[in-house]
Formats: C-alpha cells, structure tokens, sequence
DNA sequence: GGTGTGAATATGTCTATACATATTGAGCAA
DNA sequence: TTGCTCAATATGTATAGACATATTCACACC
C-alpha cells in the first residue's frame, strides 16, 4: 500500500532534505497534501505530527506548517547500565564494591567496575536514603549500585556532565594510571518527585570515549 | 475537557511512575481503557503511542502493552552552533581563522572560538570538497565555518564523540594552558547521502563542561 | 511429546466527519 | 494611524467504524 503515514512521512522528509521546501518556507496544508497523497487529512496529519515532534518542522494553528529553520539537530546517548555497557563490547562484566559508609541520611559507595577483570570505571555514589529507604539493607555486592538504582528508582528527571580532568590519587590507584593522567569524568543527579534520589561521580578508564549518534 | 488524548497519557504515566502497574507487565488493553476513560480507543491508542516512543512502554500487536522493564532513558543534548552555545553563557562571541589550506579535494581550517575574547575551544576541521564545492569559495572569516556548515550542509547523520586528552603544544598555545592540560575533545563526523561532508576536532578550553538532560 | 493449523485477539492503521482553537488579516471605528 | 472586531482558515483533536497484521493459544494430528 502507498497510502500510509510512513509514506507520506518519507516523501515530506526527502522533500525536506533535498530542499525542494527550503527552511523557513511554508509547506503546502494538510487538505492540499491529502490530495495529492490521495489520502485522508488524517494521515497527513499524522505524518507531519511525527516529523515535527522529530524537529524537522515546526507546526501552528492557522499559521501552518514551515520548515524548521535550524533543523536543531539532537544527539542521542542511552543512558546505559554499566554492565550492559561493557557486555555490548563483547567483555566481561565485573564489580567490586571498595567501601561502604552510612552518614546521616546519607549512604556513601565507592564501586570499582571492572571489563575483563581491567579496570573501566571508578564510581563515588551517594544515594539519600529518606528518598530509597530500601537501598540502606540492599546488597550491592553482587548487583551493582548502578544496576541496583535503575531497577528500583524510577526517576523523573536528572542531568548529566562529562568534564575531563586529571586523575586524582584515588582514580590513579583503582584505575591502574598516573595521578593526572586525563581521564574523562561523568557526573549524574538523578531526581524523583520528591527529590534527589542520588548523585554519582564516574572516572572512566583512560582513553574512554563516550559515542553519541545524531 | 477531560478526555484529551494529553489526560489519557498523564493518567497512564502516572499509574507507571506510582508503579501501580509494574515494570513488564502487561496493561489493560485499549479497549477497556478507552471504556475506562470514557474516550475511543483511537484516543488511548495516541497516548499509549506517544508513551511508547518516549520509551515508558512497549507495544507487540496481539502481544498487548507492557511497562518497559529498562525505562531505557535517552539522555538528550542538542547540537548548538558554537555560536550559540557562547551567546547562551551570556557572553559575546567570537572567532578567528587561523589556517586554511587545500590539498586535493580536502579543505583543512584551523578556528579559534572565542567567549568575551578569551578562548573557548580550538577546532580543527576538513571538509570535502567534492561533496561541498561551495565552501572553496565561502569566506569564513566573518561567518564560522561551524555555522556555514549548518546552514548550508543539512545531513543525513553523524556521530560524535567525547574523549579526555592532554593538551597538545597546539591546544596549549592556543587556549592558553600547559601543556599535557586535561581537556575536553570532541569529534565529529557529519555524512549526507553522498558521503561525508565534514570532519572536526574540537578541543575545548579546560574547565569545559557539556551537560545534558534526561 | 512434537508439530501444524486455525480461531481469537490486541494493536496498527486508514477513513470520514465533526468540532475546537489559535492566528491572521480585512475592514471598520476612534 | 491606531486599535478593535470578526470572519476565514490551518492545524489540533475526538469519534465511530473498518480492515490489516502479528501473535498467541487451543486443539487436532502424527
């Protein structure tokens, strides 16, 4: 059939990317292109909906349908398990948990996760325990507090950075490098309704890259 | 109104988040929902739609819809102009052209990106020729050849990368720090139908942090 | 037990229709 | 000119109905 959504998606984008509708212009409406599509508004609709919530185009009432001037392009990263992470290089996943301290309300982790039994990422967490009570009796020796959280904190929202810095002592001597040694660091917050559910600082190994598609 | 497909896809979420309905299992199918909400199926069917594609579901025909077990959460980052990204610290941008140089069909360009006049990242960039023809004759002295690029090379796709590295005697001239400094660098390759258009390394000035959303 | 087959079923998608809503722009009034 | 009002219009959304398609499950058969 030529009449499906996905079709008129594929051509509207062809005609998007080969700029025979050139950013910024203002693109045929929805009756107009049912007709030529021979098909219902509806899947018209249905169609631009989708690449307009992709940010190819950018859609107002009455004001119609244009083109998105900067096809402000996003960059995709899956925020991965660590295990998962490693499994995918065809490694060996494994994990030690360094330390362990209770402050307050405050549950303190030093992990140390490892790819065929080399070190790949050292990992400071702290985890508010008002927020995950069950995290205070949890074993985290033989499921990894990251694994741990992603099974059992649903999150609302959070943020990531990634900074370089220079191996600390710390990092040096689980890592199995130079203290400086440029080492590419991750910071996460990570949120519930009610608040921080937990903060984590990874180093990874040197040399690590973090890829990302567009 | 209450029966917006908006009401159905918060109801939904909610009852995810609160766990009412567990990671992998199976939710009431759009029939008894619609009934539940008193709407048609095709205005549950929009909500479970837009629920799956941000990943809180996952939807087999027959198979029915599952909570997804992995809420396998994107972390989102939107690729800026560098001009943009300056101006949106507040700051007043700024570039400088240090080389450029043809061998072949490769054009090599060496910018300085600038933030209130001091460095803010060193890109070292080649485009081809033969799938941008244009840009042998652009000047790119007062327009960045980062933002020519995106204004006139729309792409297909592209990745990037991030990785940790020491300063090289480049980098430490240009952005003004010891060598050997941890910084920072980005690559990135940007492809359009015919093959790729563009290659950069963008070394960031020390302390540079990237962010990103989840 | 294993294997094939067909009925049942949940989601996928399209259609036609209707009304809602935001925005534009024309026309009129101050 | 400025400002207001109102009609026209493009998209947003809801609905009922229909058929498509993938998958499961029960059941017959070997």
């Amino acid at each position: 059939m030529s009449t499906g959504w996905q079709t008129v998606q594929a051509e509207v984008l062809r005609r998007i990317q080969n700029r025979d509708w050139p950013p910024g212009g203002l693109i045929p409406g929805e009756v107009a292109l049912a007709r030529e599509f021979g098909c219902a508004r509806a899947t018209v609709n249905r169609a631009l909906q989708a690449l307009a919530d992709d940010g190819w185009l950018e859609r107002r009432r009455r004001a119609g349908t244009r083109v998105a001037l900067s096809p402000l392009r996003r960059a995709q990263m899956s925020v991965a398990v660590l295990r998962k992470e490693v499994e995918a290089l065809g490694k060996t996943y494994g994990h030690r948990l360094l330390s362990r301290k209770v402050t307050g309300d405050l549950l303190s982790l030093q992990t140390l996760h490892q790819a065929d039994g080399t070190a790949y990422g050292l990992e400071d967490r702290e985890i508010d325990l008002t927020h995950m009570p069950a995290a205070a009796s949890a074993d985290f020796t033989t499921l990894s507090a990251n694994e741990w959280l992603v099974q059992n904190a649903p999150f609302d929202h959070g943020n990531m950075s990634y900074m370089s810095e220079g191996a600390t002592a710390s990092d040096a001597r689980h890592l199995d490098c130079p203290e400086g040694t440029p080492l590419l660091i991750l910071y996460r917050e990570t949120f519930s309704e009610a608040g921080r559910i937990t903060r984590v600082r990874l180093a990874h190994a040197p040399g690590h890259v973090v890829r990302l598609q567009i």
